[in-house]
Order: C-alpha cells, then sequence, then structure tokens
DNA sequence: TTGAAAGCGCTACCAG
DNA sequence: CTGGTAGCGCTTTCAA
C-alpha cells in the first residue's frame, strides 16, 4: 500500500496526497479531507525509508551506550530521548555490552541510517573508529573519550574532583586499608578513576594501601569483586567502587558474610543513581548529573537545525558532587 | 556518496558493487577486491534506507515495552536482541512510560519502518489500537493483552498461580492485614493481579482485610505508595507489591519509619529481578521468565524465515514460580 | 562474471 | 491550489 493507491482513492496527485501527509497548508480543505478519508480507509502508513531517502535531512538522533543495564546509562538516554521528543526527532538506541565489535557494529547501522547526530556514550572507544567518525562528517558526542574540535564534542566530568572528594573524606575518617573496585573497561591502565585514585591515595594518605578487584559492570560483579578482594587476602577497612552498580553488589556480598556496613567496612560508590538511595545501608557516592549529560549531547547534535548557537565542536566538563549517607563511617580498630 | 561513486572509483557497474557488499558468490576475486578498496577508501557506508527500499523485506523486528527503568521489561528486551543478534536481525526499542499516546507513536513508527516483526510488551493496550495491528498484517505479539489468532501471537504469564502462592503462603504465616500496592496501570478494574488477589483472599483467608495504594512504577512510586498506606491507616502485616521494583521501593519506606522486614511487615514482590535478590532484606518474590517470554516472542515473529513451525498465533501460557527469601515472616501479633 | 535498467515509495521543484 | 516528474540510493531481473 502506497501513496499512489492512496492518490488513485481520492482521485488526486501523489503530490497533494503528500502535501496533506506533510502538513503543507495549501491544500483545499475538501480535498484534504477526502485524502484522508483515503488514508484512513486504506489503513495506509507511510514507508519512513522512502521518505527518508527522498527528505534527504534526517531527523533521527542515535544514542549508544555502554551498558543499559546500568542505570546510569539509562538516565543519560532518557534525558536525550526526552529532548529529542520533544523536539520532533526520533532516537535510536543501541547497547554495546562494552564490546568494541559491538560498538563497530552500531556505529555502522546508525551511519547507514543517516542519523542527524550521534552521542557515543561509551568507554571502549577505540582510536581507529573515533577517526572514523570524525570523518563521517556528522556530528558526533563523545563523552569522556576523544577530543573535541570540528563535528566532536567532548563532554565530561571531572572524576578526579570526585574521587579527591572520597578519598579526602575516608582519610579523615581514618582509613588506611583501602580497596578499589571496578568494571573490567575501567582497569586500562590509563583509566582516568582509578588512576585519580592512586594519585589522591599518595598525595592524602600516602602510608595507605590500596588493593584492587574488577569483574562485570552488574549487581553480580560487585559481588565477585568483593569476593575476590575478601579471599585473596586481609578485608579493607573501606571499599572504594567504580560505581552504584556494582557497590550495591558489594553491599550484598559484604551483608552475606557478616560484616556490617558502615562499622566493618565503609563503602563509596559513583553515579548517584536512584538506587544508591533505596539500598540498604543507603550509598555515600558522587553525584553524576546525567540530565545535563544527555541535554547537553542534544543541544549539541541538533543545532544544525535552526538556533546554531555551535555547541558543536566544544568541551562541556561537569563536576561532580560528593553525596554522603550511611554507608561510610570511622574505620574500625 | 553512493553505490554509484563507489561503482564508478573501480570502473564497475552498481550492480557489481551490490553483489561484493551483499556477498553474493560470483564476483571474480579481483574485482572483488578492487571494488573493496574502492569502499574503505571512500569510507562508503551503504544508505539502509534504500536498501529496505529497494530490498522489500525487512530484518528488523519492533519491541514496544511500557517502562525500560523497570529492569523485568529490560530482561525481555535483551532476550529479544540477543536471538535478534544470533539471527542476523536487527532491533528497534520503544519506550512507552505507560502513555497510550506514546504507545500509539509507536506502533506508527514501527508499522512505518516496516519492521518484519513487533512485540508489544505493555499493559496500556486500548481496543482499536489492537484492531489496528491485527489488520496490519504484520507478525505481532502481545504480552498479557489481546487474543491469539491470525498474526497475532499472545504470551501470558499466569499471574493468578504467583499470587495464589502468596497469599496461601503468607495466610499461613498468620497475615490478616494485608496490603497490595500496584502501579497505575495496574489498578485497572480488570487487572488481572489485582483482580486475582481478591479472588485468593475471598478462598483462602476471607477474614483478611485488604487495603490498596498505587503510584507510579519505580522504586521511588513503591516508597509513596507505602507512605500512603501508612498514613491513611493503620499499618498492615503484609505489603504486596505487584513487582519487584515497588517492593524495594517500600523496603526503603519501612526502613525509614522504623518498620523491621520481616518482624513487623513483611513485604512480596513479583517478577524476580537480579534486585530482588541484592535488596535488604532480599524479597520473596514470584519468578516470571522473561527470558522465555522473550525466546517465545522472537521465534513467533522470526519465522517468516525458513523454519516456520508456526507459533505464530498461539498463545503460550508460563508458569511463575515462588520464591521464598528474607522478606516475609510470621505476622506480628 | 558483469552491465543495463526498471523500479521501491516518497519529496520537492516547476508548471499551470 | 494541484499535477507532473525527476530523482534519493539500492536491489534485482534480464541479457550479454
Amino acid at each position: 500500500m502506497s501513496l499512489e493507491e492512496v492518490a488513485k482513492r481520492s482521485g488526486v496527485s501523489t503530490a497533494t496526497v503528500s502535501r496533506v501527509l506533510n502538513g503543507v497548508d495549501v491544500v483545499k480543505h475538501s480535498t484534504r479531507s477526502r485524502v484522508m478519508t483515503a488514508i484512513t480507509e486504506l489503513k495506509y502508513h507511510p514507508n519512513l525509508h522512502a521518505r527518508s531517502l527522498a527528505g534527504g535531512r534526517s531527523r533521527t538522533i542515535g544514542v549508544i551506550v555502554s551498558n543499559l543495564d546500568n542505570p546510569f546509562f539509562l538516565d543519560v538516554y532518557r534525558a536525550v530521548e526526552s529532548d529529542c521528543h520533544a523536539q520532533g526527532y526520533e532516537v535510536l538506541v543501541a547497547n554495546t555490552a562494552y564490546k568494541s565489535e559491538q560498538l563497530v557494529a552500531s556505529i555502522r547501522l546508525m551511519i547507514g541510517r543517516r542519523v542527524a547526530g550521534l552521542a557515543a556514550i561509551v568507554s571502549e572507544m577505540e582510536h581507529d573508529i573515533v577517526e572514523e567518525l570524525t570523518e563521517s562528517r556528522i556530528p558526533i558526542v563523545f563523552y569522556d573519550v576523544g577530543t573535541a574540535g570540528g563535528n566532536i564534542t567532548k563532554i565530561r566530568v571531572n572524576y578526579r574532583k570526585g574521587v579527591e572528594r572520597i578519598v579526602e573524606y575516608l582519610a579523615a575518617l581514618g582509613h588506611e586499608q583501602l580497596a578499589f573496585i571496578g568494571h573490567h573497561a575501567v582497569l586500562a591502565p590509563l583509566d582516568e578513576r582509578r588512576q585519580a585514585l592512586f594519585d589522591t591515595v599518595k598525595l592524602v594518605c600516602p602510608h595507605a594501601s590500596v588493593r584492587v578487584a574488577a569483574d562485570s559492570d552488574s549487581l553480580e560483579g560487585g559481588r565477585q569483586a568483593v569476593r575476590e578482594l575478601l579471599t585473596s587476602g586481609p578485608a579493607p577497612t573501606a571499599i572504594i567502587c567504580v560505581n552504584d552498580l556494582m557497590a550495591v553488589g558489594a553491599l550484598k556480598e559484604l551483608r552475606e558474610r557478616g560484616l556490617r556496613v558502615p562499622e566493618d567496612v565503609s563503602v563509596t560508590g559513583f553515579d548517584n543513581i536512584k538506587l544508591s538511595e533505596f539500598c540498604y545501608p543507603a550509598l555515600t557516592t558522587v553525584h553524576i548529573p546525567r540530565d545535563r549529560i544527555g541535554h547537553t549531547s542534544f543541544t549539541s547534535l541538533a543545532q544544525g537545525d535552526a538556533d546554531s548557537a555551535g555547541a558543536l565542536g566544544k568541551e562541556f566538563v561537569f563536576d561532580p558532587e560528593f553525596v554522603v549517607r550511611d554507608s561510610t563511617g570511622a574505620a574500625r580498630k
């Protein structure tokens, strides 16, 4: 069923049907309603592929994230989605599960669909992918990777600052046996959060020890990492988790082993997802403004439109905010 | 940049380039590699819209869910996605946020994109939407709504059975002041879960009371609902939540009010999402097989392909499984 | 093994 | 206000 059939049935040209469909306000009222009738009678649904092909421009924004299971990414996605819908854009999501092959596939898909802009909220970025994207001419937003300039907007969070707050706080509470729990993607040698942790510890409490464990970015992963930590050495007095999701997993394992939080072990998260407030004990964490990340992404990508203040190509840095709740306390003696 | 430019650059026809792109194995090796070179040099990415338009058939499955924030839906989605990717299909997700206008928009979008099949894992279905879908000829899977037959596959879970287990268990523990917490969409007069609860209570413990509260399907919603319950009357001894997400929210509010779970109040969930195991106390709940729901959806939708055992048009009913953990105990005196 | 050409369904420009 | 028509970029016969 096509535009042509609708045209035939209502005795007009395809051009007119197209006008009606697109709300071009020059069609005589009577013709218009005749067309409308035909459309509903035929249960006609315009072929969006044909439309994009003929139209040229795209009203679709692509969003690629590393792990939809982690509410952090979902929150960013939803912020973008909300802006998109408000401005008449579609959104296409893709989940890479931290696999760079998936990333490549997703990017190809987005380019193939000729998205108007692409937000890559992922951490598994590789050099040649970045390059491919840079040369693709389409507006891109990178989160935490790549370099700003040209069609590339970079959004990042000052993780270092967040880590500093955590370490200072923990140090003030007397903690000297620390542990860091990350997911595999964060264990890359040059990862900012982990690196920042070591740097800060060296500065703030040089005599403190830091052990490290890693697993998958999930509740189960957090639990496993703690298990690994606790079976391979003495229990730390504070566990710094790379994010809230894993922290909640950590809490579970600690609880099962009869270790009280924060009396026996302090735990910190990162992100300040909703869950961090609802778990027990509520997590001390660092707030990352997902909504601002999402909104800024959209603004940068959708500006070929009308406004064009020109966020594209710039770099945005957001400051995190330390949030103290119940999962941290004085170090046990 | 188009197929034609690639053809020109490599000195062949567009037909040949197309063959190379689609792996039609009749192209001479030398030509093939010449084309490949041109493709990479030009950084050519095929226009997927043109491809779908020309090709006709679609390798895309659409999935519409009510609330991506609730891991239940995410789990179903991921099961579908995993099957899709394994079979070379794309997936398109849409989130309705329980709004039927959003549902309509999403459905139109999916039809417009000419998806090969559509899974509607939503509860806000309305009659005329169902009808529109039925007449659309495209393979559809409905979860918990609509009627099987024709191009419509129906998947449902025997919620009643799950509710029965919960009520029986709670009754055996001596609970007589019950409360039900649902989200707005579940408060429709004909909702199965709520209705099943009342029926079962009448049968199993006719002298028990049941109060009801509702809020949004979220952690915050669960908390709010409990707040409503507790400020508007005597505290129940057991709270039956429509799902785990809201149950976790309920736990939080109870904890804040100094009510111990399960000593003072028992709480049950539904779904058995991963979080139900990681929250404190771990939830007594009812397992709903999201993976089977997802796999069955895919199988039903993707069968126009080659196999065609013919799951399409049938009805599948899955049995839930009662899972006892730590959030339930004997009723307080 | 390859090329030529006819569409796929729609938009947009040019006439009328 | 409406119709004719040339593409958009790709797939797919049909011939060569």
